[in-house]
DNA sequence: CCCTGATTCGC
DNA sequence: GCGAATCAGG
């Protein structure tokens, strides 16, 4: 794979929005997050915060000796964060489930039913009785120990089964060790993903 | 261990 | 210019 105009595009598109260079690295496919790194690099835009214009030249007036004598003892400062969108996308990619980020707890309008927001790929909560003993009492132990990740903390392989209600603060995922090609923990797996027939046989 | 970006340097 | 290897850190 090659640098193209719109690879490059989608770089720096994502760069600007905060994506992490291995994030980026699979949108694009075909390059490591080393490759986009250094292409960042190389474009010039490695850092810098959302919005600050700060000026760019580094023209050191007299690079007399003082700067020469110290090629890069440790010119470590600032770690310079990077630009935190307050209200940055979660994910293109994949639609996490309950990506209901309730950014304003309070007031939640004067909505009839329920908040569920718009998403309907929220998983099911193990609110129904349609889950085996076992499962739930797993599963409630499980969420003991939860991570309590945010939306931003999640990746490919933590457990992103949503707890507590996203319209309040009490609310987080759980973020334990995901199974290999699920999106949920061993425990959640177990209640998200059951066999047609077990549901028919729990059936009243 | 998972992940981040930064830097170096042979190609 | 490119990016793997490596570094430095959370």
């Amino acid at each position: 794979m090659s640098w193209t105009d719109e690879r490059v595009e989608t770089l720096k598109r994502m760069w600007a929005e905060g994506q992490s260079a291995s994030q980026i690295a699979k949108e694009l496919g075909g390059v490591t997050r080393n490759a986009v790194i250094g292409k960042v690099h190389r474009l010039g835009l490695s850092n810098r915060v959302a919005g600050g214009r700060e000026d760019e030249d580094e023209a050191s007036p007299a690079p007399t000796a003082a700067a020469a004598a110290a090629p890069r003892a440790e010119p470590k400062p600032e770690p310079a964060a990077r630009a935190e969108p307050a209200a940055a996308r979660p994910a293109p990619e994949r639609p996490a489930p309950a990506a209901a980020a309730a950014p304003s707890n309070v007031t939640p309008l004067p909505i009839r039913k329920a908040i569920v927001p718009a998403g309907q790929p929220l998983p099911p909560q193990p609110s129904a009785n349609e889950i085996s003993p076992e499962a739930l009492a797993s599963v409630r132990e499980v969420e003991k120990r939860a991570r309590k990740l945010t939306l931003m903390e999640l990746t490919e392989r933590t457990c992103k089964w949503p707890i507590g209600d996203p319209a309040t603060d009490d609310f987080w995922f759980c973020g334990l060790p995901s199974l290999p090609g699920k999106p949920y923990c061993e425990a959640h797996v177990g209640v998200a993903f059951q066999p047609m027939s077990a549901r028919r046989d729990r059936r009243r």
